[in-house]
DNA sequence: CTGAAAGCGCTTACAG
DNA sequence: CTGAAAGCGCTTACAG
């Protein structure tokens, strides 16, 4: 026996496809008998509707596009989580779109917008996969959009973010308040606006206490657990060490953690070690890991709110959120040694 | 101006959107000149051809649903990242299906399989969601699906696996090996296959060796870190303690080893922790993690060759993958102490 | 409250 | 190699 279709359930309850769809979709506009005698021919066929039809004929897909660089971190896959579940209430399902750091993925994932694969995009990468055309305003060039965590440097675009300056220099001001003068700072991959927002953090709070930039402090990361290690391997060959590193990403702090006591230094006695997002895991680092909490479920919630605001039509420009994060003084940070 | 059509381009072009057609899907079938000419319309006008029709036409939505308890955690991100990768190259995209644990939602989300939101499966939960005849072979019954990680009961469905069994066997052996006699389990979350077979291989493993076993050592988890700091309190209370623990998990480890740290315990010389996934911290802590290695990546690329080649009609009946595990000795296990 | 009809945008078997 | 035509399975404006 085939698959059942709109028509088949129509006769075999006796009443018209039309009404066979408002029943499924609309039954309160349809006559409690009529409904009894469709839902009953649905049951017992089992019938689902075929997104196919529906989708073509009302050009939404109901799927949403999650454009991320690398699914597999704490940060991401804790957002992505609360989008699918916030998604799923509102009957839309996630597309993974994972770039892993490829320019043309991110174009690939953006076109499903353009192909009704998607019916909006969410967009955690920098780069703007779309053309834009200067002389337009650019909310009408866009298919419903939400940029979040890696601000795209165009205006107009609905954002959900956190204060990465403040926040970086709420981290750089706790060691500072206990007596770290030689702060080193590992950044995360080049060019990407959270690094230069939370290197902007470091230096504000640096420059606001009068001590001098020291570029040899400086090192080059890319948010993963191995750019902390080769980071903390290069601080500690340094004549003059730095007593406290701030790491951008709570992964490269345990990569910098592990080489330190590998190597017989004390956390936080000889060095203090800080990160950045408190991924589940920083907590339970011994010594626990001080660091800057992001709010993961409310940054998803928040990027499902506003797209959903653009897909209902209800939103005339573009809108920003900014999340508070937040300062967790944990046992990784004390007292700078004499 | 409005979005262009494949009529649009026809127009332009001058030929039929039969010929459109053939040109983006097939252009060998097309002569060179006729190839120029449509591309060129399709290039300046910017035409992407809509899914819907497409999808309606071919009966095929391009996207594989992957239904998964928690992406959150890193054997399972590591594992959809993989899946995602190798989907893309085969032209599917993948749909996140969340359960978060409940059924319901394994239901909606195999449900996609039915309206063609999806054109296959990959469960990594154990239950079935789908109704099944018993009479009637089970692959028929079906629409093209891979089952991984937790083994549905059932005959007839491609699985992609690790042998639990050995792996948490081999486990117990390494421990035994060291010399220790009170071994711990942290299970995972009652009645998962998964943890069943590691359960198994544990007492397998102390059976051969002619230990008996204490059901005091054998604490229920869930595979999440706070279980780990639960059954790990739990089994500090104990008049007899564990000289070694082994978790079926490597989150559950390290919440195990914060609580022995936390109390002043030195591991591995008081007590051995060994765990199960080897995930990217395991090898970070400190001291490093002894556990079973998952080939996450492999797991993820056989899913979707199986996956394949089900959706291509090549395969006549179920396959049965297993990968192997790996022991990976570190440093929080050592010989028991005297 | 319900039905007949149109149409969403493609692809492909058929014919030439 | 190309075109005309049919049709995939729904939803909805229109009419009654």
């Amino acid at each position: 026996m085939a698959k059942l279709g709109i028509k088949d359930i129509a006769a075999i309850s006796g009443v018209s496809p039309a009404t066979v769809s408002r029943t499924l979709r609309n039954p309160d506009i349809v006559s409690e008998e009529t409904r009894k005698k469709v839902m009953k021919a649905v049951e017992e066929g089992g019938y689902t509707p075929s997104r196919f039809g529906a989708n073509l004929r009302t050009q939404k897909s109901g799927n949403i596009i999650v454009v991320m660089p690398d699914i597999t971190n704490q940060v991401n896959a804790g957002i992505i989580r609360a989008i699918e579940s916030e998604a799923q209430k509102a009957g839309y399902s996630i597309l993974l779109g994972d770039t892993q750091g490829l320019a043309e993925r991110e174009k690939h994932y953006a076109n499903m917008a353009q192909s009704g694969q998607a019916d909006g995009v969410l967009l955690f990468t920098f780069h703007m996969p779309f053309n834009l055309n200067k002389a337009l305003p650019v909310l009408k060039q866009l298919p419903p959009i939400v940029n979040s965590c890696e601000s795209i440097p165009i205006e107009g675009i609905s954002k959900v973010m956190i204060d990465n300056i403040a926040g970086a220099r709420t981290a750089v001001e706790h060691l500072l308040s206990l007596g770290h003068k030689r702060i080193a700072a590992v950044m995360g991959p080049r060019d990407t606006p959270s690094t230069l927002e939370r290197l902007k953090g470091y230096e504000t709070a640096l420059a606001t206490a009068r001590i001098e930039i020291d570029e040899q402090l400086i090192i080059r990361g890319d948010y993963g657990l191995d750019s902390g290690i080769g980071a903390m391997e290069q601080l500690l060959k340094l004549r003059l060490r730095p007593t406290a590193v701030f790491c951008f990403s709570d992964d490269m702090a345990i990569g910098a953690m592990s080489v330190l006591q590998e190597n017989g230094f004390r956390i936080p006695q000889d060095i203090s070690i800080m990160g950045f997002d408190d991924i589940r895991y920083a907590r339970l680092m011994t010594p626990a890991l001080t660091t800057i909490h992001q709010p993961l479920e409310e940054i998803g919630k928040a990027c499902i709110e506003l797209l959903l605001e653009q897909l209902d039509g209800k939103s005339e420009q573009a809108r920003y959120v900014e999340l508070p994060f937040q300062l967790m003084v944990r046992q990784s940070t004390g007292p700078a040694p004499l």
